[in-house]
Parts: C-alpha cells; sequence; structure tokens
DNA sequence: ACTCTGACCAGTT
DNA sequence: CAACTGGCCAGAG
C-alpha cells in the first residue's frame, strides 16, 4: 500500500482522502459495522464514503483485508446484485459457507431475498 | 513510462 | 434486452 502516483490519469478527488491507506481504513471501519446475517455492496461503501465511482478500490481494499484485517466480515461484502464475486478469494472457508452459517441463503453464487438482507451503509450516519 | 488486469458500477447505445 | 464506455487505482512486468 502507498500513496498514489502524480500521473496525468490521477484524478484530484482522489486526494479528498489524506491517502490510500486511509481510503482502506475506512471501508474496513464499515465492513466492521455489517450486522449479522446481512450484506452490503462495494458501491454502497463507496458512494457513503463520498467515492460513488471509486467502487473497484473497494475491492481491491477488501482483497487486501485477508492480510491487513483477517477478523473483518469480508464475506458480507458482494456486488450490486447479490452475486458473490469475491469467492475466489476466500483462502479458509467458502465464501458461501460464512454466509449459510449465518442463516443468508445462497444460490448459484447469488444471495436469495438480497433485496431484504441489504445493509445501507449510509443509514448508520 | 508504458500496458494490462482486476472482489465494481452507472449510464448509454 | 445485451453490449459497450468511462470512471476508478494498485501492482506486476
Amino acid at each position: 500500500m502507498s500513496f498514489p502516483k502524480a500521473t496525468s490519469k490521477t484524478k484530484a478527488y482522489t486526494y479528498c482522502f489524506i491517502n490510500m491507506l486511509d481510503f482502506y481504513e475506512r471501508v474496513y471501519e464499515i465492513v466492521a459495522l455489517i450486522p449479522y446475517g446481512r450484506v452490503t455492496t462495494y458501491g454502497a461503501i463507496a458512494k457513503c464514503l463520498g467515492a460513488a465511482r471509486s467502487s473497484r478500490l473497494v475491492g481491491i481494499a477488501m482483497n487486501h483485508s485477508h492480510l491487513t484485517h483477517p477478523h473483518l466480515p469480508a464475506h458480507r461484502v458482494v456486488n450490486r446484485n447479490g452475486l458473490l464475486t469475491g469467492k475466489h478469494h476466500f483462502p479458509s472457508a467458502p465464501m458461501a459457507e460464512l454466509l449459510e452459517a449465518e442463516g443468508v441463503v445462497v444460490v448459484g453464487d447469488c444471495v436469495v431475498d438480497f433485496d431484504r438482507l441489504f445493509w445501507d451503509p449510509k443509514e448508520h450516519l
């Protein structure tokens, strides 16, 4: 993890954050708040941080989280359709298994009743 | 200093 | 409908 290089492609609003480490930490703070048995999305987290278009970076942060924050409920973060897009990155227990252990039903890599189980981080503010 | 690939997403065609 | 586009940015080569 390092401060982004100041290339021509680096957009100014990136710097509303002190550095990327801070952005990651904010992502992790939100993930830690997701209630047991509920799920949220990469985009919702990004929007909550005031960087609505940086959902992809949230995914990168989650990938890192296994090393830096192993106890985080990373399995409660899915994509906007309730699809378990991060399932290939769970070294220990399968993502679907972790969810089912919390009562979240998963069929075909997709969270059943996603609309009802969705937890919006904005509502926590 | 490139190019390329991702745990993404909203808008447009 | 699906496919495409542009917006993000880290890390590897």
